[in-house]
DNA sequence: CTAAACTTTCAATACTTTTTGAAAGTATCC
DNA sequence: GGATACTTTCAAAAAGTATTGAAAGTTTAG
């Protein structure tokens, strides 16, 4: 396989992924083109990299300044901005971890916290109700505090245990 | 807060968590609200609980039997078919890991090694693709591993590493 | 201060995904 | 068979999301 048919290839995969890991796709395309480049790169470069219109570039860019997954460069004696993506690849997954958790785990809990305080009637279908809370909360507690072990872990640490939990 | 207020702040809020697990909202609240109740339910009624038409509930309710986080209950005596949901919510995320896991993680497993057969000709640019493509690939294995891992595993099992590996 | 070199914004547009509802399909009952 | 009770399909509409590009804004240099 080719250099350039290897490149492309790789960032339109990663931005399937980075899809899915709850990033944008020209959000994942730019980060992977960050990943792959040896050298850091300019909102043109990138523009011209993956056809897309200054207006996206900038906007994608500054998502993923936003989520703290790539950092802006700036090079002495020069105007333009240079950007350069995290490389290590579970510093980046304890990164989206921690934005996702913030964003997506952390409004539930709040539901699930203030619904636990309904009110039974009595009827069964209080009960189930109140029964499903519980589990559920019990349930996004408890994924809260494995996120937050595996955000602050350091990686051989991390490795060591999932290892032992895969033997 | 009365119970049908809890039920629906719960709906949505289950809604929100699904689509963030890669089920859409509709989806997400069908399953929510046959969580939530004590018996199972028509599409008659799934329909009118969640005020969605009759194409949209049946497409969803077959999208969820796909998943295999509800299943189909036939009534004796009764024509209309009735559906329940999974109520253990590890079994659930369980099959929400496998379904994911299919559907995102092997696309990507499988481009990356493609991808690394790619001949370097000594460029920078060649060899920093090389090198992250070789990190992918380890990363990407190794949830994979952990993925299958959790996928296979019993509950109490698994919460036993989890609870050790977060003391 | 003005021009140049950039970055940011945003209304309009294009694209994608979801939802609707009526029509077609299927199974069961008598 | 025909009527009834359902389920499924699908084209069209609506809703949601991403993208463009030109204009406005900002910073730096001279």
């Amino acid at each position: 396989m080719k250099y350039t048919e290897a490149k492309e290839e790789l960032i339109q995969a990663w931005g399937n992924l980075g899809y899915s890991w709850g990033l944008n796709k020209t959000m994942a395309q730019i980060h992977a083109l960050l990943m792959v480049s040896p050298r850091s790169l300019s909102t043109e470069e990138i523009m011209q990299e993956l056809s897309i219109s200054r207006g996206n570039a900038n906007m994608n860019i500054r998502a993923l300044l936003d989520w703290g997954i790539i950092s802006r460069i700036l090079i002495p004696g020069e105007r333009k901005e240079y950007f350069k993506s995290e490389k290590d690849i579970w510093a980046l997954a304890r990164q989206v971890a921690k934005e996702r958790r913030k964003r997506e785990l952390e409004p539930i809990l709040k539901v699930l916290r203030e619904v636990n305080d309904v009110q039974s009637d009595g009827s069964d279908e209080a009960k189930e109700l109140k029964r499903v809370v519980k589990d559920l909360k019990n349930f996004a507690e408890k994924s809260d505090g494995l996120l937050e072990t595996f955000i602050k872990s350091e990686e051989s640490w991390f490795w060591n245990v999932v290892l032992k939990i895969m033997k």
